[in-house]
RNA sequence: CGGAGUGUAGCGCAGCCUGGUUAGCGCACCUGGUUUGGGACCAGGGGGUCGAAGGUUCGAAUCCUUUCACUCCGACCA
C-alpha cells in the first residue's frame, strides 16, 4: 500500500472529549471515527486491526475443534420473552418493531438465539458436544458510553457457547477455554489476569474474566501478592479481618447516644476501633414486579460490595433508599441495628459469633452495647469490598488492588437457558435432558483498543506483532528525489513480493511530518531512506525503542524478512 | 435516569451578555513558487441553510419558546 493512496486522515489536534490514549491515538491516526454517541466507524487502519484480532480469535478457536457461525443481529423478541430476560434486561435491550409491528431487539448477546439454532437440531447425546462461536456485531444501549471502543454502544464480541450432555463435559470445555483464551492473548501480545467473577445478570455457576492490566482499567482486581489468587472485586474474597478482643470490655446494654449516627462519630463517641461496631447499610432492592428496603449488616470497618449485596438478596439491582422509605419501613436511620424486625436483613459473615460489638438500637437517639453475634441465627453471607492490604483466603498472602478492562469472559452456564427455552437431547438411556451450556465472551472491538492502551507512548500507538496493519513502513525522506524514490520503490516492491505488509511513504511531505505520523500511526519498524543513500546506507527505526540504526542499503531487506 | 454544559467551515475555537452592512481566527484543503532529516515559507484561493423548527423585531448567530444531537459528573454497565 502506498500512503499517498491509503485513506487514513491524521489530525494534529484530538477530540477534545477524547482522555485515554487508546481514544486519542486511534482517531487521531485515523483508525476509527465516531458517527454517533457509542458508535464508531473503522477506517482502512482500524479495519485492519480489527480484521487481525479477529483472525487470531478464530485461528484458536477454530484449532480446538469451536465451529463459527453467524446468528442474525436482528432477533424476534418472542425468544427473549422465552427466557424470561426481555423483562430483566433493562433499558440496555433496544428494541423495536418492523412494518407488521412484531418486536424485535438487536443482540447484546446471543443466548437465546443459539439455544433455539441448536434446539430441534441436535437431538442425541451421540451429536455431543458441540461449541459454536460467531463473531458478530452487538448493540447494548449504555446509559453513557464513553473512552472510544472501550465502551460503546456498538461493538464487535466473539461470543461462543457450549453443548453439552453431563456438566463434566461441559467444565472441561470451560477449562479448555480458559487455555485458549490464554493463548489468544498472548499472542496478541497483552498482560493479562485470570480472574474469578460474579456471574451476574446472564447467570450460571463459576465464571473467570480476562483482564488485561491498565491504569485506564474501569474493573478493580484483588491480586494476591503470594499466590496465583486474581478476581474481580465483586467476587473478591479474603481472610476473615483478625479483631482483637481480648482487652474489649463491655457491659451490655443500651446506651444515649444522641445525634450519633455515622461510624466516625461512633467510633468517636466511644473511643473505640470501627472494628468493633455494626454498620447497617440500607439499599433499595429492585425486583422485576416491586421495590423494597434491605438491611445489610457489616463491621464498622469494612464496605460494602454491592454486587455481593444484591447476589445475596436476589435484586435486579440496588439504588439508594431515601431517608422517607427507611421511616416508612419502621427504620431509624442512623441507628438501625441487627435485632430490627419486619425488613429483608443480611448479616456478613465476619460477624458470625463476634462478640462484643456496638449497634444501632432501633430506636432514636441510642445504641446497643456488649451486642453478641453468639448463636444468634442471620441470613450470613460475604458481603465486604476486599481492600488492598487484607490477606488471601487461600495462602494468607498481601492482597492488592489494581485496575483492569475486561476483555474476556467464560461462563459455566448450566441449564439456564436450555431448560427455559426446552432444548433437550436424548441422553444414554433414551431420557430427555436440558443440554449442560457453557459460553464464552472476547471483547474483539475493545481489543483493539485494550492493545493500544497497552502498548503506547505519547507519540502515538505501538502495535505488537500479530496486531499492527502494516509490518514495515518505507519512509521516502524526499519523494522528489528520484534516487530514493527509486530505491524505495524497488525495496517496496521487493517485500511486498516476499509477502510482507509494507506500506510505503510515497507523499511529497517533509520529513518530520512523515516521521510523526509513522509514530502515531505505531507500525513496530520503518525504513528511511534518506541523505545516507548516496553512501549505500539507510535507516532502520524501532517504533518501541526509536532506535535509529544504519543498514547498508543492500542488506535492509533480508534483514526485514528476519523479523 | 439525575445534575451541568456545548452545538458557528473537515478539526479546534472567537463572536452571543449589550441584535445592525460582507460572520471571523488557527490548523487542514486547492493553485503557483521556494523548500525537503523532525509537523516549513511566500503569494493567491475555495469552503458556512451559525444544529432544527417556531416566535419577537424594521433587522436575529446574538433575545424568547420548543425540539434534536453531542459531551462532562454521577447512577448504571455479561
Amino acid at each position: 500500500m502506498r500512503l499517498s493512496r491509503l485513506f487514513a486522515p491524521t489530525t494534529k489536534e484530538a477530540p477534545k472529549d477524547a482522555v485515554l490514549p487508546s481514544h486519542i491515538f486511534l482517531v487521531r491516526g485515523g483508525f476509527i471515527a465516531q458517527i454517533g454517541s457509542g458508535i464508531y466507524n473503522y477506517l482502512p487502519l482500524g479495519k485492519m486491526v480489527l480484521d487481525r484480532i479477529r483472525s487470531v480469535v478464530k485461528e484458536e478457536l477454530d484449532a480446538v475443534g469451536n465451529q463459527e457461525v453467524l446468528l442474525g443481529f436482528v432477533t424476534p423478541s418472542e425468544l427473549w420473552k422465552e427466557s424470561g430476560r426481555y423483562d430483566k434486561f433493562g433499558k440496555e435491550l433496544l428494541r423495536f418493531k418492523d412494518r407488521k409491528n412484531n418486536e424485535f431487539v438487536l443482540g447484546p448477546t446471543h443466548e437465546e438465539a443459539m439455544v433455539d439454532l441448536v434446539r430441534n437440531r441436535v437431538k442425541s447425546y451421540k451429536q455431543l458436544p458441540l461449541n459454536l462461536y460467531q463473531i458478530n456485531t452487538k448493540f447494548r444501549d449504555e446509559a453513557r458510553p464513553r473512552y472510544g471502543l472501550l465502551r460503546g454502544r456498538e461493538f464487535i464480541m466473539k461470543d461462543g457457547y457450549s453443548f453439552h450432555e453431563s456438566v463434566e463435559d461441559m467444565q472441561r470445555e470451560y477449562a479448555l477455554m480458559e487455555k485458549t483464551y490464554g493463548r489468544i492473548l498472548d499472542r496478541l501480545g497483552l498482560r493479562y489476569r485470570v480472574v474469578e467473577a460474579d456471574s451476574g445478570a446472564i447467570g450460571g455457576s463459576g465464571s473467570k474474566e480476562f483482564m488485561v492490566l491498565a491504569d485506564n482499567g474501569e474493573d478493580d482486581i484483588v491480586i494476591c501478592e503470594g499466590c496465583d489468587y486474581a478476581a474481580n472485586i465483586e467476587a473478591a474474597k479474603r481472610a476473615p479481618r483478625e479483631v482483637d478482643a481480648s482487652d474489649v470490655e463491655m457491659t451490655p446494654g443500651s446506651f444515649h447516644t444522641p445525634g450519633v449516627r455515622t461510624i466516625e462519630e461512633l467510633a468517636s463517641f466511644f473511643r473505640i476501633s470501627p472494628d468493633f461496631l455494626v454498620k447497617a447499610v440500607a439499599k433499595k432492592a429492585i425486583y422485576p414486579d416491586h421495590e423494597e428496603v434491605v438491611l445489610f449488616f457489616l463491621r464498622g470497618s469494612d464496605t460494602l460490595q454491592e454486587t455481593k449485596a444484591a447476589t445475596a438478596c436476589g435484586a435486579l439491582e440496588l439504588a439508594e433508599a431515601s431517608k422517607e422509605a427507611l421511616e416508612e419501613a419502621g427504620l431509624v436511620p442512623g441507628y438501625i441495628g441487627p435485632d430490627v424486625q419486619g425488613v429483608q436483613k443480611y448479616v456478613d459473615l465476619e460477624l458470625k459469633e463476634q462478640a462484643p460489638m456496638i449497634c444501632g438500637d432501633n430506636k432514636p437517639d441510642s445504641h446497643y452495647v456488649g451486642y453478641s453475634f453468639k448463636g444468634k441465627a442471620f441470613d450470613y453471607r460475604d458481603l465486604v469490598t476486599v481492600e488492598a492490604g487484607d490477606r488471601c483466603h487461600r495462602c494468607g498472602g498481601r492482597l492488592t488492588v489494581t485496575k483492569g478492562i475486561e476483555v474476556g469472559h467464560i461462563f459455566q452456564l448450566g441449564t439456564r437457558y436450555s431448560e427455559a427455552l426446552q432444548a433437550t437431547f436424548l441422553d444414554r438411556n433414551g431420557k430427555a435432558q436440558p443440554f449442560v451450556m457453557g459460553t464464552y465472551g472476547i471483547g474483539v472491538s475493545r481489543l483493539v483498543a485494550v492493545v493500544v492502551e497497552q502498548h503506547h507512548d505519547e507519540r502515538g500507538c505501538i502495535w505488537t506483532e500479530e496486531t499492527t496493519p502494516f509490518e514495515v513502513m518505507i519512509i521516502l525522506s524526499n519523494a522528489k528525489d528520484d534516487t530514493q524514490r527509486e530505491y524505495g520503490e524497488t525495496l517496496y516492491a521487493q517485500l511486498r513480493e516476499k509477502g510482507k505488509r509494507v506500506l510505503l511513504d510515497d507523499r511529497n511531505e517533509r520529513f518530520g511530518f512523515k516521521m510523526s505520523d509513522f509514530e502515531l500511526f505505531g507500525f513496530p519498524r520503518a525504513v528511511i531512506v534518506g541523505k545516507g543513500l548516496k553512501e549505500g546506507k539507510v535507516e532502520l527505526v524501532d517504533r518501541g525503542t526509536l532506535q535509529k540504526e544504519e543498514v547498508s542499503a543492500d542488506a535492509v531487506a533480508s534483514r526485514l524478512m528476519e523479523s
